[in-house]
DNA sequence: TGATAGTACGACCGATCGTGCTATCTTGTC
DNA sequence: GACAAGATAGCACGATCGGTCGTACTATCA
């Protein structure tokens, strides 16, 4: 039985790089389209220095969509989680999402709304990975829904996986809006009819950064 | 000057048949994705023989495009056309795009959904006629709402903009969570949140087919 | 200070990619 | 029925795909 020994330091600055490297790429020609080829020219690597890393394309892409949600993590759910629990933070949460949209760290915007759709027909355990990192989300923004409730800050009869539901869909046809046209309009939008949905009156939506 | 002369009835056929299943592939594995090899073998033709009806591969997307979008047509637009103006028609827009969900001509989804994912990065005119179509569908949909302004089945400071878009994305989401997880019940809630949202009450949310 | 295992490389594999060219059928028109 | 044009197949091309070698180099640990 061989002992386990420690991956060496360069090794793993080293993959670290390529796999944010992938995030971007997966991002732009999805996770089926990255391939280890461009990916090293990107690294100026060769193909087989890439891959030793990785023991199949596969645990690439488990590896990329890993990274990616720690990216969304820090990008998105920590700042929500910043935020003042109630309804407070269910405002954050989109927020921050419209703003990690207008940030650009994901080129050809939010990585999980691509990859749902990619890889949506093709079961196998990035798929799982993908579904398990969606559903954590949708479950985060139904608990500070229900912590709202709770706080009487929301009518009573307010269903939260109805509202669940629906603010996931305004972050999503943003994130289609931003993507197809660039338009930072579809955000603003987007941010009152947040607030609007929440009962929040506003007079002019806070444009952050 | 050669006189133009009728392409022949069975090159016709064919290419129809090569396009519809290019939709249904491209659908599966993207725009990109999609390749003649696969295409032919599909068909159980050689791949020059289906390279020969499209100059390029570009051109067989933007058949491909073209294609979906005919489908779209036939498959959600014409039936909601079919409705009563105003309201009604509203609702009925959204119910045949569930209806379209569920009866799986697309069995990746929404075909546009996913392209404009995918070729968002990617100008080039695939894109544009992508953008076109995803334009020209929101137009309708405002269209249905500002006649249900009209005809004062709406509250007179709902914004038709706002309300468009919040439906695109009770749409959006429908699709992605039908894409991952197969589940009709996503679509179920679809149906009652958009009555809900404009403030139709029912006992129960109607299951056509 | 060696021994060892982690990196990383270049060469190469068979398969497939998009894209041509040519030959051979098939069809529509005179 | 001849003939031109359309439709399809066969074949080949350079490039790239994911993946596997053998082989250096080097960081780490005994």
């Amino acid at each position: 039985m061989p002992v386990q020994r420690k991956p060496r330091a360069d090794g793993e600055a080293t993959r670290e790089a390529i796999v944010r490297e992938a995030v971007s790429l997966a991002n732009r020609d999805g996770l089926e389209g990255l391939s280890i080829g461009n990916l090293a020219h990107a690294l100026d690597m060769s193909k087989s220095g890439v891959y030793a890393h990785f023991g199949s394309k596969q645990d690439l892409q488990l590896a990329t969509v890993e990274a990616a949600g720690r990216m969304f993590q820090t990008e998105v759910i920590e700042p929500a989680l910043a935020a003042a629990p109630g309804l407070a933070q269910v405002v954050a949460v989109c927020d921050a999402f419209f703003d990690h949209l207008t940030r650009r760290t994901f080129p050809g915007g939010c990585f999980f709304a691509g990859a749902v759709l990619e890889m949506g027909t093709r079961p196998g355990p990035v798929k799982e990975e993908i579904a398990a990192f969606q559903a954590g989300f949708t479950a985060l923004i139904r608990q500070f829904v229900v912590t709202a409730l709770d706080q009487h800050e929301l009518p009573a009869d307010e269903d939260p996986n109805a509202l669940t539901f629906e603010l996931n869909g305004i972050l999503l046809v943003a994130n289609a809006n931003f993507v197809l046209r660039g338009d930072a309009g579809a955000l603003d939008m987007a941010r009152s009819i947040v607030r609007r949905r929440l009962g929040i009156t506003t007079a002019e939506p806070r444009v952050s950064r």
